[in-house]
DNA sequence: TAGTTTAGTCGAATCGATTCGATCGAATCG
DNA sequence: CGATTCGATCGAATCGATTCGACTAAACTA
């Protein structure tokens, strides 16, 4: 009404019309400090009136130091990183630890396309959690303690002096393998999670398995391979059940055909249960399968055995790192466990095959 | 290795050790206004030595009033949000578009529960998209027009001089319920998503209908109610399979059991189907089910008959129209429409019932 | 050769708030 | 009554970069 003009007022306008200095405004809006009851109010009708919104955060964040803004690094875009319900279970971990410091979570996307996470170099942050990105974890790793800006690393080989949220992946599947082996399995085959950021698909070489750079991937194949060390594998190209599908097409029309599989995730599970109904086998009569993660696959009819994890904890540890980061302590790793879910998608192999 | 300083170096540390000014040091590392070779190079090497790992984004989002951050609005935690593939496309097309100006992502949550959302007035956000939230929505559009905020709603009542990005869901749902109509069904159930920010589950009556809160919700019940008027509706307190399952359990065991069910997502219409089997009825041939979305369910058997929408598309012109806004332009409001899929969960209803 | 352009650099103001130390009046205390 | 606190307020420095206008010297035009 009296004049809108172009730019915004700021706190030495409100200040000004309620007479009195910037500071004691600022004082009488961030409440530190000692203001009489009097001037405050002065303080915020002469904003009321102004139409100010509060103090602007730039201004705000570039004197106290901090944005209240905590990086999340995926390396896939928003819609691949999000299919899988592990992921969201963590960031909603993360989200929840960080909000009770009213920190906001800021998204970024480390593709393998983009060379550098531009993001990561120009976004007022204050720390950073770095979901297992494989390449480029080394680089922006070092950019950011060169920034001095704390970060946590989840399932990643982290540096020196980053605190990493691990999880048993290779115990918890061989937990899984063992199983089967008690159960009667002897030939066995693994859907195997990407190995390489180009995410590509096909049969497990050594080679392959050798130059890995997921360390998820390559720990629970390890796990796997430690109580059946020559079992077939097949790569996937993502967490997802339409991979599974064409992972378990492949590994049940080989011969001799496997009588159990184990899968690196629920989601892939689900797939090679998919394809085993296809080919007109039955679970766990003609199939076993042992899955990962303990998420429940919409729409899957089976109670899977998997190695349940504790996703949302994981990203909760994670923000919780980051919140003692920020308080100046240095938190240490952690490493969580995964527990054995022995579900309805396991028993012993036909004794005639 | 030589003397690490608790405090990082600035820009005036780099521009003394390069023997010039800050200015030209900027100029250096900006690429902005000439700048002699010699002299970048001698500023990049001082930087480098110096470890300085380029301009404070606070400082130069102060200086320059951008930030480079978009926040994103949803009013639930993270979790839930994401349980729905509709969600995570828009967001993906958010990403997409704003991507190309070099932004990033800011995930906020309004949930019913904090009173205000404390981020949207402490973030330093160059934008803003607001996912249809409902009640919350007034203020924060309120508060940001005032900070001077630009912002984007999709699907939500906008006000004055906000673009809002829309769906035909009136339109699209009444073409679902006319192919029913048209294959003969006359007793016809909806399983409708929340209605308000409580998310209350239960039986639709005229009270809770009329005093809708969510846009979505009620354009598609209005579309089914333009062609059946009297349908009975089950509201589910959520866009799950699992709701779907609840809700389709509640409107299939009542007497008379209707022929056909509309359900509002296509999560809640697997969950529909899923009760149906779980009563031992067949799809399609004693209910059909129509959905809403378009997104492929993993593990639902079915060719789902639905209405697609362009969930990325939306996304995308979210994140297009906030570029514009940033780039001094008026986007007007877009209007996406739904296309009918017909798939093999309708069919006429059984002659004799 | 005088006059004009131009590339390169610099100084200083600015973005908008926070915060430390100083000040001043009033109230308390010995 | 003089001295000491204490509460309220203000001034000025600061956070770290960007940017505009000014200035210098070299190159070019007529």
């Amino acid at each position: 009404m009296d004049g809108d003009t172009i730019t915004r007022p700021t706190l030495s306008d409100v200040a000004a019309r309620a007479g009195c200095s910037p500071s004691t405004a600022s004082l009488a809006f961030s409440g530190t400090g000692p203001v009489s009851d009097a001037t405050r109010e002065k303080v915020l009708a002469a904003a009321k009136e102004l139409h100010y919104a509060g103090p602007d955060p730039r201004a705000r964040s570039l004197r106290r130091g901090r944005s209240g803004i905590v990086g999340v690094v995926i390396d896939d875009r928003v819609s691949e990183a999000f299919r899988d319900p592990v992921n969201i279970a963590m960031l909603d971990g993360v989200s929840e630890a960080i909000g009770e410091i009213d920190a906001a979570l800021l998204l970024l996307t480390a593709g393998a396309g983009s060379d550098k996470p531009v993001s990561l170099e120009t976004a007022p942050l204050d720390a950073v959690v770095l979901f297992g990105c494989s390449t480029t974890l080394e680089r922006s790793i070092s950019m950011l303690t060169q920034r001095g800006i704390p970060a946590v690393v989840i399932e990643g080989d982290a540096g020196e002096n980053v605190p990493e949220i691990a999880l048993d992946n290779r115990e918890a599947t061989r937990l899984g393998a063992e199983h089967l082996r008690e159960l009667g399995h002897e030939r066995v085959g693994i859907v195997v999670l990407p190995l390489a950021p180009d995410r590509a698909r096909g049969a497990l070489t050594e080679e392959r398995a050798a130059s890995s750079a997921v360390a998820t991937a390559t720990e629970r194949l390890a796990g796997a391979r430690d109580v059946f060390p020559d079992a077939a594998g097949v790569v996937a190209s993502g967490s997802y059940l339409d991979e599974g599908l064409i992972a378990g097409r492949e590994l049940l029309t080989a011969t001799p055909r496997p009588t159990a599989i184990i899968a690196q995730s629920d989601l892939l599970a689900a797939g090679v249960i998919r394809a085993a109904e296809e080919l007109g086998l039955r679970v766990p009569e003609d199939l076993s399968v042992v899955g990962f993660d303990g998420v429940r696959v919409d729409g899957l009819d089976y109670d899977l055995t998997t190695l349940v994890q504790p996703s949302q904890a994981k990203g909760r540890a994670a923000g919780e790192a980051i919140v003692r980061m920020l308080a100046g302590e240095h938190p240490s790793s952690v490493t969580f466990t995964s527990t054995f879910h022995r579900g309805a998608t396991t028993a012993p192999p036909r004794v005639a095959d």
